[in-house]
RNA sequence: CGGGGCGUAGCACAGCCUGGUAGUGCGCUCGGUUUGGGACCGAGAGGUCGAGUGUUCAAAUCACUCCGCCCCGACCA
């Protein structure tokens, strides 16, 4: 590619509303441009570092026998409809209408599709396991979109599907996804943690997902440096120091105690009378919808000091979703604000004006007594509380947000790092959940009809590319890994005036082509700088500067991640650029 | 969905409070000088001031409505 003839619209200035790293060098390297929110068209630059990841994508797919197929991306509501999804989706699934009046979505991922297609097509044990993939747009109508290409409305994914007969197939499909998975993600040059996931609306056993550190992610997880472990806030446990409730005097029943202006955790560990917030019980209401679309109010509780994590809770009381109760709501149910709330006697309360509530606290409340909470009547409180038995408690769950500096779970020496993160791929073991409310089952070697076992693994294609700048870049722009980088080699012509470099940055860009290099030759007549700055900024791993020194038969060898540049003979400098980028790859 | 902010040339912004000629820098075009880390001089082109309604002799400027975008939160396989 000749660089005076390629779509790059670089900007010196940096646009005014680019927070993250990756969107402001995006659009800085003329890589991508915004459409509308969540939406944006992917340059010529852009598109070639997307189209080298799908080659990884599909090789590394081929490589554990995924078959690519191409689905639709317009999908008709019935398909939605039979798994239940078209509801759950609610809001952020993009519906449409066609001229008839018939309902129709853009599919947000592809179980439905892709399992339409195996309940028609497969039919004995001897057919499986099949591994099923395609790189496909996908939609959802993210209600805040952000961060450049991070969080949007449209995105390229890998999505690939197994089907098997058993839970032991799924196992192994399971396992060749995610060893597929760290060798793309090596290939791409990220560095990544494996994490413990919550399936949430997914459905099924168990989930991993490949997290990228960074602070433009979205996502917090765990990880242990002595053992390994590692895991989404949303799952991620600790190991607590035991609290002795051995000196507080013994009680029959709890005491009510009037506290006049107390509403917090933290006011109560200073109200004479009061708790230190370790010997609290923090008590929240939610509101849990199920998968039919009812919803049943939570009592959570926690020890004063926790934090609620609300994944957790959802997956506690087996919840598509939790929200937070709102004021009135709390009035209504337990006839005490916000601030007095308490689990003894709740449920009573509760039943009282006709409500079921279920109750659930965190394993750090189990054989606590001496425990202070609100007492279901505005500023009062409870003192001499023995949380079992006092409060009805109807399951117990691990409900608190870990924190930095706790005890690893998994190791004796280690303590947990908490990090933000960015969620590059997710697999998931899903089982029966779409092939049974679908139908798609297969005969076994028993002769016994079971529905498939199926697994789901996706892959944020652009979110490789805007991970592994936020990973590699400086002040001066992207520095791509060889394997993405949308050109191997730059050829910078320093002056195009002067006849003997610019026939000379020709014929090397002739022989690095012929020698199979992706070669960009700058042959724009622009001061030296600007070149240079530009090469930095849109990241090509090698540049060649074609400057005064080829009077002594020489050219410059820059690397741009290294920054270091050495002076090689015009004759051998193919071959030296050749093994680099080669090795790269 | 709640809170906040912003829409003026391709980009970044000033002008708005206090109504009266639409401006600056970068980029772009032409000419000249320059030529190894985003050159300099000169001459130009480029704007329904987000949209609509209202107030006024007069609206980028004041008021109302709508739309769009960004940030925080909620939400998010």
């Amino acid at each position: 590619m000749r660089w005076s003839q390629f779509f790059i619209p670089t900007l010196r200035e940096v646009p005014a509303d680019a927070e993250v790293v990756s969107h402001r060098l995006l659009l800085r390297a003329g890589m991508v441009r915004q459409l509308s929110a969540g939406i944006y068209s992917y340059l010529p630059l852009a598109q070639r570092v997307i189209r080298k990841i799908q080659r990884i994508l599909r090789e590394e797919m081929e490589s554990i026998g995924g078959q690519e197929f191409f689905l639709p991306a317009l999908n008709p509501r019935e398909i939605w409809e039979e798994t239940g999804r078209w509801a759950v989706m609610g809001d952020n699934m993009f519906r449409l209408k066609d001229r008839k009046g018939a309902d129709l979505c853009l599919g947000m991922t592809h179980e439905e599709v892709f399992t339409g297609i195996a309940r028609h097509e497969l039919r004995s044990y001897k057919q499986l396991p099949q591994v099923w993939y395609q790189i496909q747009t996908k939609f959802r109508d993210e209600a805040r979109p952000k961060s450049g290409v991070l969080r949007v409305r449209q995105f390229i994914m890998k999505d690939a599907y197994s089907f098997d007969v058993d839970a032991a197939g799924l196992d192994k499909s399971f396992n060749d996804q995610r060893a597929a998975y760290q060798r793309i993600f090596d290939r791409c040059g990220l560095k990544y943690a494996i994490v413990e996931a919550s399936s949430g609306a997914m459905g099924g056993s168990a989930s991993n997902e490949f997290m990228v550190k960074t602070d433009a992610g979205e996502d917090s997880i765990a990880t242990c440096e002595s053992c390994g472990y590692a895991a989404n806030l949303e799952k991620a446990t600790s190991r607590l120091a035991a609290i002795s409730d051995d000196t507080m005097p013994g009680t029959n029943a709890p005491e009510e105690f009037p506290t006049p202006g107390v509403r917090t955790i933290e006011d109560l560990t200073t109200f004479p009378g009061g708790a230190a917030a370790n010997r609290q019980i923090k008590t929240l209401v939610f509101i849990a919808t199920n998968e039919a679309g009812e919803n049943q109010p939570v009592l959570a509780l926690l020890r004063g000091d926790h934090q609620l994590h609300e994944t957790k809770l959802a997956d506690a009381v087996g919840a598509i979703a939790v929200r937070a109760a709102h004021p009135e709501e709390i009035r209504e149910l337990l006839g005490a604000n916000a601030g007095s709330l308490g689990g003894v006697r709740a449920k009573e309360i509760a039943q009282a004006s006709g409500r079921e509530l279920r109750i659930v606290a965190d394993q750090a409340l189990r054989n606590r007594r001496g425990m202070t909470t609100g007492a279901n009547r505005d500023e009062h409180h409870l003192r001499g509380v023995d949380v079992e038995r006092d409060i009805m408690v109807d399951s117990w769950a691990d409900l608190r947000t870990v924190a930095s500096g706790e005890n690893c779970p998994n190791c004796e020496a280690g303590t947990l790092a908490v990090f933000k993160a960015l969620e590059v791929g997710h697999i998931f073991k899903l089982g029966t959940k779409y092939s049974a409310s679908m139908g798609a089952r297969v005969l076994n070697q028993d002769g016994k009809e079971v529905p498939l076992v199926m697994g789901s693994f996706g892959i944020g294609v652009e979110r490789i590319m805007a991970a592994a700048i936020e990973l590699h870049h400086d002040a001066d722009g992207i520095i791509w890994p060889r394997a993405i980088a949308p050109f191997d080699v730059v050829v910078t012509v320093t002056n195009t005036k002067q006849p003997e470099m610019v026939a000379t940055g020709e014929k090397l860009y002739h022989n690095l082509r012929r020698a199979g290099l992706e070669t960009l030759l700058d042959d724009r007549d622009e001061r030296a700088g600007v070149k240079f700055k530009d090469a930095d900024l849109i990241g090509i791993p090698y540049r060649i500067t074609v400057g005064k020194k080829i009077t002594d038969n020489a050219v410059e060898l820059f690397d741009r991640a290294k920054k270091e540049s050495i002076d090689v003979n015009l004759d051998d400098i193919i071959a030296r650029v050749q093994s680099l980028a080669l090795a790269g790859r």
